[in-house]
DNA sequence: GTCTATAGCCAGATAGAC
DNA sequence: GTCTATCTGGCTATAGAC
């Protein structure tokens, strides 16, 4: 699949590329539930009808504009995730929200187009849901690798609360499914942190902080520090009894 | 301007009332960058240039829908505040942002309209602020009452990092603005919980805990139990020295 | 794969009669 | 305040020639 293997194939990727490209301008200007085929082809100097070549329909589009967004978010989590290993945990923890958080500021529509609203009479099919999870899961790979050198502090510390049954059935299966080597009430405090994160995010950028938050990218690095102190993660190894 | 005069008055509230119930309607089945004045006259029967009496244009519809929606979520958080006075600080937190979190299930649509991705080409025009802060000055309130009770930890407490001057500054100027005896650490806590809270409730809606939580309820409930705790606020009074 | 042409829709906004 | 009529645009999607 990944070879190409003559000028047609190339040139069909070129076109596919450039239409994507035009399209993600239009996420912009006209959101995605506006986005249009005949738009993007009178852009490109094409006619509507011949990007249903390249697309079947306006969703199958909207799937892949999606699919690339989840990858180019998680891709840039992932590499703050490789690019801060041997730093204490809660520096790897914000290293790779504060790449969450660039990448969101520098690409606001597809940041809506994947974490805003959904979009009305879509529905993701099934192959949205791995690139969908490659942040969350660079999130918890920072836990694993905190939790293997001992500074991940487990309850029962400081702020705890104790684990409703249902939230530890959840984080069970969790654990059972990613295969990873965590304790079940640091799973359960990651699914939230991860939601917390975007929340900080989305207030930003869709202006929920304007004229209340100035020091945009301060107050993001403290929140995401406490965030980080809640889920257990810590500087350096804590004692097994703490 | 709250009293009716006359039946014409009394016609003409209706009318815009009907309007708007339409256009919440439909900005379910469409989304909000999609609400379209002809078809909400359609659905009423009328032709659409006699909705211009009404709605000078269509943002302004939108506008109103927006003030509504945020006064709608404002008045379930204020109720819940109220409701919950005597309460240990802890429970009126999680009851407010339980009130909020039912709202928003109940009305996910109007909800996607506030909190979601912004609608392309639409700003806000400046009477929607007041009512968007609805919701977080009563988690104002909590925090509030909670100190005056000394049931409200300030930092150095467990799980408190140093806050960062420029977030420092933020806070004190909304100290003022809002002239609440609260202590600044305490406010920047408070817009990092009040964002997290919308976090917990957007991941829900918008279905990126699909496949990761099914204990909806008994999740949200944990994760704002932890919110409260990491804002400093406790069930009962902490000692001076703590 | 791209084109023209077409079917069958939709929109926001305004003018002017009543 | 509501109507008809109109302007000026837009859209998805398909058929069939080349």
């Amino acid at each position: 699949m990944s070879v190409i293997r003559g000028a047609r194939e190339r040139a069909r990727i070129e076109v596919t590329a450039a239409i994507k490209e035009e399209a993600r301008r239009q996420l912009a200007a006209e959101g995605a539930s506006r986005l249009s085929l005949r738009a993007v082809a009178r852009e490109l100097g094409m006619v509507s009808s011949a990007l249903y070549r390249y697309f079947p329909s306006r969703d199958d589009l909207l799937t892949a504009l999606i699919i690339d967004a989840y990858d180019a978010v998680g891709a840039e989590a992932e590499q703050a995730l490789a690019g801060s290993q041997g730093s204490d945990p809660v520096r790897r923890w914000t290293a790779v929200c504060l790449a969450v958080r660039g990448w969101s500021l520098e690409h606001p529509h597809e940041y809506a187009l994947i974490y805003g609203s959904p979009v009305p009479g879509y529905t993701a099919p099934l192959d949205t849901i791995g690139p969908a999870s490659r942040v969350g899961l660079a999130l918890v790979a920072v836990a694993e690798d905190a939790y293997a050198a001992g500074a991940l502090a487990v309850p029962p510390h400081e702020a705890a609360v104790p684990l409703p049954e249902a939230v530890s059935a959840d984080a069970w299966r969790l654990v059972k499914d990613l295969d990873r080597d965590l304790p079940e009430t640091a799973v359960a405090g990651l699914v939230a942190a991860w939601a917390q994160l975007f929340g900080l995010i989305s207030f930003e950028l869709f202006g929920q902080f304007n004229n209340v938050v100035d020091a945009r990218e301060e107050f993001f690095g403290h929140a995401v520090g406490t965030l980080a102190h809640q889920t257990g993660i810590r500087t350096s190894r804590v004692l097994p009894a703490e």
